[in-house]
DNA sequence: CTTTTGGTTGTACAACTGTATAATGAAATT
DNA sequence: AATTTCATTATACAGTTGTACAACCAAAAG
């Protein structure tokens, strides 16, 4: 940040103090184990949130213990150095996506109506994706605007096989005629801008348009024009 | 930047004094005038690419200078401080997007087809700048994953007026039935995501893919691709 | 209760940051 | 040739940066 506001630190401390045991009958002497994975987590949420809005060399560890509400030495503690600390940033974030996006292959035969829906389904998962977590975007779009070390092993270890997952998804469908014979690479990067720019954007898409992509009523007129385009 | 490459300033230097007079019939006493504006210009463009690839936090007015092979204290000099060039930069693009991207709308009445074909031919010109200038889209996308003053005052002065032109386009098209009667503003960010991020995120591209959108024909591919989604 | 453990804090440091100002010297003017 | 102008440079300063380490003290173990 190094912008305004002084630094305050202390905003968690309380709330995560609370609750010393909420299982009367805890099954070992934790307690302290609870509280430092509140802190290492802290630490992991205020990263995601600073890194995506400032960058890597934008962020600044003072900025992301102030938002989790914890010493700046504590990041050295858990994490051991900004560098480790954005990587686990990241993994975080591809594991949740692999998580929530996990694929359901329906088995079995299926009409070619039945596949554009499951098209269409899986289209609309995504974008809520990119609507409830645009951290992430946010984050590797700053990374990858330019090569780095950073970028090498973000691709190496995770948008090298996400990536190719897309470019299956996106033949499979050019297969059936629903999308165009076109480039497949290009189409990945032509669906997924589509997708995220919306939400990534958001701070000037409130300021131009006077609305909020977070609102439920704006997203699903997104989703809906965003099917509309690609799914035919 | 705060990463390695210890500082190599001193790179332009040499080839800016060239030609101390090409005119040998100078108009006036100029020449002095003429390093000036050529000083001026250096910075600028190394502003340009700095800011793109590392945000305004990211970027130091020291690794602008050094790219631009010229004196930090310059900076200062010519734009007075870091916001004041930023502002500098962002003005530039959005004038030589207006600039290149001029719209002349085709007097007389126009056949359907024709008007497609005039919708092609426009979103074509639009990758190309994309592709052309690709830290324009950088650059922006960095100052608009959050709000701050800076996005204020580009929202105001160019973005508001760029997103109402590209929403009237849109709006044509919807008339025409060439694009689905979906929301504006969200076709808007679905087009420009479309176009902008495989330019944006060459150095993913590049690692993930082995190919480079800069490349001609990967380019084509790509515009191909493009029209053949959204221009039915 | 006493001791030990380890999460937390205070403090330090060199490097880097934006900004400011005086000194410099070559081009422009006289 | 002498003088003035002003683009460029050298240098300084306070604030921030990532990283390091010793002191602290509540929880766990004895």
């Amino acid at each position: 940040m190094s912008t305004s506001t002084p630094s305050r630190p202390a905003a968690r401390r309380k709330t995560a103090r609370v609750k010393p045991a909420t299982t009367p009958q805890a099954p070992r002497p934790n307690l302290r184990e609870q509280q430092k994975e509140a802190t290492r987590a802290a630490i992991l949420q205020a990263a995601l949130l600073v890194f995506s809005e400032h960058g890597f060399n934008g962020a600044s560890t003072r900025d992301i213990a102030a938002q989790a509400g914890v010493h700046h030495a504590l990041i050295k503690y858990y994490y051991q150095s900004k560098d480790l600390l954005w990587r686990a940033a990241v993994s975080y974030l591809f594991e949740r996506q692999a998580k929530e996006l996990m694929f359901q292959p329906p088995a079995g035969p299926m009409t070619r109506a039945a596949r554009r829906e499951e098209a269409r389904a899986a289209l609309r998962r995504y974008v809520l994706y990119c609507a409830r977590h645009p951290e992430h975007a946010r984050l590797m779009v700053q990374e990858s605007v330019r090569d780095s070390a950073r970028l090498q092993w973000a691709t190496k270890h995770f948008i090298s096989n996400a990536s190719h997952a897309a470019e299956a998804f996106v033949r499979a469908l050019q297969k059936d005629g629903l999308l165009p014979p076109a480039s497949a690479p290009a189409l990945v990067y032509i669906i997924v801008g589509a997708a995220q720019s919306f939400y990534t954007l958001a701070p000037e898409v409130r300021r131009v348009w006077n609305m909020d992509p977070a609102d439920e009523t704006v997203m699903n007129a997104h989703i809906d024009a965003l099917v509309a385009v690609f799914i035919r």
